[in-house]
DNA sequence: TTTATTGGTGAATAAATATTCATTTACTAT
DNA sequence: ATAGTAAATGAATATTTATTCACCAATAAA
């Protein structure tokens, strides 16, 4: 029997993800995709089941690598240093993917989402707030609800690395070490 | 002859609204518009040309309630009292209005959105960078280029909201305090 | 080789959805 | 009152778009 070929799925996620960027979710066609990926619209239903399979399958994949997989082994490190690698790799991720992001974006709200994947925010931020806790402990970060502070560090990472993309800005070491400082300074004690 | 309902307008924008909270810009139909406005799908055809006209519309209005109608004429007081008093209505307003920065964040990035909307928000950027610059000139502010402050202020606002809204959490005036001073301590000098 | 099996194709079909339009209703001016 | 006009309706139509399927191609095992 013929295998299937690795490499489509690869192609039809990164032709999803361009002409979302392109036209958004609302735009977003079957028929586009398959095009863009070079396949015949018909192979698009040997490797996913439906548009509305596709994407959540996309979904999940785009969630775990951009930020569940971002999660290091490192609490042994300060919450300072710890904070610092996590900022780091999230810039890093969204400025260099930012299609995907506009996706996540987007089909957050769309009533394609599966149950399943509605859900996938949450262990992402609750390790985000035990670092935080450890740190009002520690007396280094204020004492404040995370409902403060973890939009501050969500939101600014999110617009930031938008910002920079849309404005042709590069993302340097100096960029991640500055926007890192402000932060740290809008947090800590 | 018979005059058109003014009430007409703002039913189908409302319903437009509160749909895109429930089913995103991808899961929007006309059908759903009519029926959650309580009239014909036809009658929507006789306030706007098609649906794109409409959404963008729409758009256009939320965009001068949410960014433009905010910026008062306040250049005589001190930038941080300057920030503080657009900080408040942006906050507010974004946290009443959840479904509408829904909207906002969907259509801009959908292939309905005409050429003039899509350029809606550089004025009030524009506005708030002179305000960080005076900041700057008067040495309360770092500094640094924009392009760090900018998304900070915009992204905390936006996820601030977003946070509060899906969390329950009431928007008092001490949420804005708070979050005011988290934000002056990233930017202050 | 040959055969069996699955991948791949894209035109055809089915389903979903925007838009039209013949008709009715409501309002204004005369 | 009544006529004239435009709003309002919603079933019918047009359009768009997801999905299917009859057929062909490639590969692996026999």
């Amino acid at each position: 029997m013929k295998p299937k070929d690795g490499k489509k799925v690869t192609a039809i996620y990164d032709a999803t993800v361009a002409l979302i960027g392109e036209v958004g979710l609302a735009g977003l066609r079957m028929s586009a995709i398959a095009e863009k990926a070079k396949l015949a619209s018909g192979t698009l239903y040997i490797y996913f089941e439906s548009k509305e399979h596709l994407l959540n399958a996309l979904y999940s994949k785009i969630m775990m690598e951009g930020t569940i997989q971002l999660l290091p082994n490192i609490t042994h490190l300060p919450v300072k240093k710890q904070l610092y690698v996590i900022w780091e790799s999230v810039i890093r991720f969204r400025y260099g993917r930012n299609d995907e992001m506009i996706f996540l974006d987007q089909f957050r709200y769309s009533p394609m989402i599966s149950e399943e994947n509605s859900k996938l925010t949450e262990k992402f931020i609750s390790h985000v707030e035990k670092m935080l806790d450890s740190g009002k402990e520690e007396m280094i970060v204020k004492e404040l609800d995370n409902h403060f502070l973890i939009p501050l560090l969500y939101g600014y990472a999110n617009d930031l690395s938008r910002y920079l993309v849309v404005r042709n800005v590069a993302l340097t070491e100096e960029v991640i070490t500055r926007s890192f400082g402000i932060c740290w300074d809008a947090i800590k004690a």
